[in-house]
DNA sequence: ACGCTTGTTCGATAACATTCGAACTAATGC
DNA sequence: GCATTAGTTCGAATGTTATCGAACAAGCGT
């Protein structure tokens, strides 16, 4: 499949990011992609169907919070964490860190 | 004026507190309120209408972000800045330190 | 009581988001 | 070429939020 646009970390406003995670969904899988490192969608299997994680992705990499890359069929997702922490010192610590 | 409810501090979610600073008058407001200290709506004016202010302040009340209390005919309004810092430690800092 | 000030609430509209099925695309293997 | 896998895009329905004028409420001064 065609690469993805991802925006430049200095193009991200703090206010998108702070909405992308907003969303329980994302926030979970941004979570779990800080666990596990670099993870195919598949791989963070919800209940909802694809289309609706496929919208999740695309909102995540649009924020600048995670990248994607092809690797054959499957798209292998990470987060931009020095990009991020370069730009928003603490941010993604401070949210992560948060208890449920 | 009747006085407002607000959310205990342990019932305020992550994801509502990034919603709620997610929107640039409300983010706006919020650093306001942590650079000149408890506040009056008006002083915090904007080009908008009041009831949109209102609007506005309600939903950062209702986050667990805003306090507000009467005092005469003027409502003050502060950060509820040393309850979330327990709660979420090093997230407001993060967020108002951010460069715009 | 009356007016003034400060902000809230109501109601309508418009803009935007989420959700999901169905159709599609791209890469791989047979 | 055909089927399979992995994920995207489209489109429609539904739900949520923002915005703002108008009406309302509450406190204060006179």
């Amino acid at each position: 499949m065609r690469a993805f646009k991802h925006p430049t970390i200095n193009s991200v406003s703090l206010e998108q990011v702070l909405y992308a995670l907003s969303d329980p969904a994302r926030l979970e899988i941004v979570r779990k992609l800080q666990e596990e490192g670099e993870t195919s969608c598949a791989a963070l299997v919800c209940d909802r169907p694809k289309s609706s994680m496929s919208h999740h992705f695309r909102v995540l990499r649009e924020s600048g919070l995670v990248q994607t890359r092809s690797e054959g069929v499957t798209h292998m997702n990470s987060v931009r964490r020095e990009e991020l922490d370069k730009r928003f010192p603490g941010l993604l610590k401070a949210i992560l860190a948060a208890k449920r």
